[in-house]
DNA sequence: TCGACTTATGTGACTTAGTCACAGACCAAG
DNA sequence: CTTGGTCTGTGACTAAGTCACATAAGTCGA
């Protein structure tokens, strides 16, 4: 099964041409990975555009100690530059990008990248924003884990992954590999949260108890 | 006074045809700054790509709390793609860059730039390369600054920063802002190098008293 | 050459984060 | 109910960052 037309769902492609649409459905492939597959890494570098139709991909780098930190998410209507990037450098470099669900992805190979970056006006600015949201993301991280508070930040992550729920379901080591740090920490922070009724834990899950509180932390302080 | 031919010091302009390059001398203007001088900044966002002829440009992030990291540098026959990304992304950042030397650059406004990036294929692989390589700088930066340890990271710049000297001029407080961390930290990580022979000190110069020892502590720990 | 000022560096006490080595606790499958 | 795997809790320790100063080293003008 093909997809309908994924060309309407992105930003760079749903602005051009018809027929450059038509060209662009044959060019690229879909694939299909399910949740927990690896997208890419060290050893698995594609070389060709992703353009992520449904699901939603988690990129984080680790260290040879084998702490991780997620850098940034990619979700659906988004495409990853990072690897078209990390591509032409062929650079060594330790990100890789998990499918936190299962996902659909039209693959353009690159030729057919370039091409349309010569060619299609609306087609380079989306690449170019893709570029710079995630340059944004990236400065981002460097701030937080320069300069922010681990209490602060664990807080902020934690509404973000609750969205509008009341729980999450996460281990202390999934959290701390949010974050890039360890799961003791993590299970410091938590506990003392939980004294102060922002959360409850179980084995596995988080609720979030009271979220004002939560969000007062993150905002300050 | 114009610079001879700029267009033949970067590798993206110098493999254009001789016409696109009469056509880019005459699009860009010719930026000077002294040393210290703020080339972009939060409240001055320029709107058009950098070419640095000569010079150096420190690129860095500072907190509220007023703490700052360097981030990278752009060095003479690079392009300063970032500020072009910020441009795009029209959100706020608190990246600066100030020049560390005197700079002469070419300034190429963004009509210009789009139009390059269309029409000339050599072009369009220098400002993809050059956002590669930062996005891969900052990768750097977020692997050292959330699993590295201080005193490796210090050993490491002291060498970088002295390049082929012995000794370089600055304060602690410049070498915290270079790591993003604090003065009086940066104070005892260099006591204890000093204790163990490898720099010797004095008010606002280091020496590197012993290289390799530094190196070796650079590589491993 | 002597202060007076500015800037750079040193230091102790304390908080926050990360590491290490475990001990329990929970859960699912047999 | 046991067994084994995963998850969480804990204490002791090291590393890093913060705060509030003290001291030193240059600079400049009288």
């Amino acid at each position: 099964m093909t997809l309908n037309d994924w060309t309407e769902r992105f930003t760079g492609t749903a602005a051009l041409p018809p027929a450059v649409r038509d060209r662009l459905r044959q060019m690229a492939r879909v694939l299909r990975l399910p949740a927990g597959a690896q997208v890419f890494g060290p050893t698995n570098v594609p070389d060709s555009l992703f353009f992520l139709y449904d699901g939603r991909i988690r990129v984080s780098q680790s260290s040879e100690s084998g702490r991780e930190i997620v850098l940034y998410r990619v979700e659906a209507g988004e495409s990853c530059v990072l690897t078209t990037a990390c591509m032409l450098a062929e650079e060594a470099y330790n990100a890789e990008g998990l499918a936190e669900t299962d996902i659909v992805a039209a693959v353009l190979p690159k030729t057919a990248f370039d091409q349309l970056v010569a060619e299609e006006e609306p087609f380079r600015k989306f690449v170019f924003a893709a570029y710079s949201r995630r340059l944004i993301d990236l400065l981002r991280v460097v701030d937080d884990v320069a300069f922010g508070r681990l209490d602060v930040r664990l807080a902020e992550r934690l509404l973000s992954l609750a969205g509008d729920f009341k729980e999450i379901s996460a281990t202390h080591q999934k959290l701390a590999s949010e974050l890039g740090t360890a799961r003791e920490v993590i299970s410091r922070v938590l506990q003392d949260f939980q004294k102060r009724g922002m959360v409850a834990q179980s084995r596995g899950r988080i609720a979030l108890t009271d979220k004002p509180a939560l969000r007062h932390l993150a905002r300050a302080g």
